[in-house]
DNA sequence: CTTGACCTTCCAGTAACAGGAAGGTTCATA
DNA sequence: TATGAACCTTCCTGTTACTGGAAGGTCAAG
């Protein structure tokens, strides 16, 4: 499929689809037209590629995800380390967010009118 | 207090608050000797800046999650709005991780080897 | 065979910082 | 009192991860 289907299917613009090519996260086949054409796999790294950067990850932490995936002989330590190492990450972001969460219905629903700006939330943020 | 400490206990480089500075997210007051002196209450929105950074919230979210704290009659109703559409973000940030979480667990656990590369996992990503 | 919607590369701009230079301040110590 | 380390200041440049736009090629429909 074109850059364009590829785009509506994974989320991401096409132009960070090319910026993902440039800096070499994915490798599409081309076309005699000099087309980009992805397949189907192509578009789950897309997605994937997609939901990790929104969360926080950076492009190069995106990469050693995707490496996860592509590396074929997944046995090696290191691989096994990274991965462990993100769920590690991505347990810390889930208490993160659900703190905000918590922190910010608070102030959607108890917390309004009068009782600021020295909120009992502004105190709880501090700790940790 | 100086902006070291305000860095050591926000967890944010003195670089990074000088820039929030620049942009206009946090106004400290100034020593005599042109000092940036930062107050327990600065250190506490730092942190929570620091926080949604790094889930993935914009500069600007962050503004907008700071003025929900910042806001001293949060009685309006576009206040509560954008609470809400952050709400709704914050879960679905908080659905994805969870989602991330599973696939990276499976393949470091039980998708060893050779069952690759049209491993289910990749399936499973591309749903909804 | 042209029109519009695709696609291409390339170049410039933005966002959110990070690094480093050049210089002022503070404070313990010699 | 001086000197040096460890702070702080502004300013300017560089990096990351895109985003927008120009200039031009491709394709399917009318």
């Amino acid at each position: 499929m074109n850059i364009g289907e590829a785009s509506g299917r994974s989320g991401l613009p096409a132009k960070t689809i090319r910026y993902y090519e440039d800096i070499g996260l994915i490798r599409p086949d081309r076309g005699d037209n000099g087309y980009r054409d992805y397949g189907a796999d192509d578009v789950h790294k897309l997605r994937f590629l997609h939901r990790s950067r929104s969360l926080g990850f950076s492009v190069e932490e995106c990469r050693q995800l995707l490496a996860l995936y592509e590396d074929k002989s997944r046995a090696s330590a290191d691989v096994k380390d990274i991965a462990t190492a993100k769920l590690i990450e991505i347990d810390r972001k889930i208490r993160e967010l659900t703190e905000l969460r918590r922190t910010l219905e608070h102030l959607v629903h108890a917390c309004h009118g009068n009782e600021r700006p020295d909120c009992p939330i502004l105190e709880e943020l501090s700790e940790e």
